[in-house]
DNA sequence: TTAATTTCGGATATCTATTGACCGTTATTA
DNA sequence: TAATAACGGTCAATAGATATCCGAAATTAA
């Protein structure tokens, strides 16, 4: 069992997206520069963040994604979810209902005892998830981060912002950290 | 994110070993005849619980599976970790050590905060099922189990204990509900 | 209006993990 | 000795995850 790797990308996405000011936005480019990561694939996973509405997007130039509410309002199992569907990691095939022993399927009312308590798990993992905010995750990363890669970090931002054909930009001194 | 189908069967199939009276057990055939399962990869499941002492085996002629420890002391977690490992769902790849604005790797000390955050989700996951004993899942299923899909399973098994290479069923009257 | 940029959605290819079958070996029983 | 049954390895088929490409639509700037 093993978790899509986009979600990973899609979480570090979100934090960064979390740091721009206010209208400004970054391109699929630009995020799969910052991270090396392959554009195509993480384009793929942006649009899945985008019909979720968890972040906003642009077209034309100075386009790109920005996130679609306050950091404090995306919870971890909102990404997850986008990215990986809502079905639970566990699919119940109904097993007692098959071989010698069978009964008709009118026969069985409620779910099986096996795949509520497989399920029940799961939700403690969604519920942990939930809790979790991409703001958390930002000031996480801020506290837990090297000052020196911050400002490293803070100066790709900044370049990439001023370019000519970003919005929200002119002139705009920001910092990483607020 | 999917879950190995073979973690299914090998709940029920414990669940039911846990049915069986002392000493006897049940081969692949007998159990994937009983589910309605593929029987070569039910044996590859089956053998790694074996690996795991979940479950001990007993080659030729009446031999099978059986549980290796008191249904009471096997749980769920067990039973997922033999089967589908110990790694985690969620694997870091050091996203932060890419690209613009990365450092040397010696200057990551801690891991990464998005890391931390996801595997503090499993752990809450892997705490529930740790909770469950196979001894509930057997009379989750028997309380919730139509009374005459127990007689019908009571009787199979009774059959198949009766057959003459089966060990310790001579003569045995025993029922599936204790 | 035109050219450049950028997301969107579909189609498709590639890689990897799961699912499943097969076979020779070994241990056990009758 | 013959039959049973787990064991371990290899291999094939399928499904899912990963990745690329392309045409279309929208937006911006010149």
């Amino acid at each position: 069992m093993k978790m899509n790797e986009g979600i990973e990308w899609a979480i570090h996405c979100c934090s960064l997206l979390a740091h721009l000011p206010d209208k400004a936005a970054l391109s699929v480019g630009a995020l799969s520069e910052f991270f090396d990561i392959p554009q195509t694939y993480l384009a793929k996973n942006l649009q899945l963040l985008s019909r979720a509405k968890i972040v906003s997007s642009a077209k034309g130039p100075g386009g790109g994604y920005r996130l679609a509410r306050n950091a404090r309002n995306i919870s971890l199992l909102d990404i997850v979810q986008a990215i990986d569907g809502r079905d639970p990691c566990f699919r119940c095939t109904e097993i007692r209902q098959r071989g010698p022993s069978a009964l008709p399927p009118s026969r069985y009312r409620k779910p099986c005892g096996i795949a509520r308590t497989m399920l029940k798990a799961e939700q403690a993992w969604r519920d942990e998830l939930r809790k979790v905010s991409i703001l958390e995750i930002k000031e996480l990363g801020i506290t837990e981060t090297n000052p020196s890669q911050t400002r490293k970090a803070e100066e790709w931002l900044i370049s990439v912002l001023r370019s000519p054909l970003s919005k929200g930009s002119s002139g705009t001194i920001y910092t990483l950290q607020k």
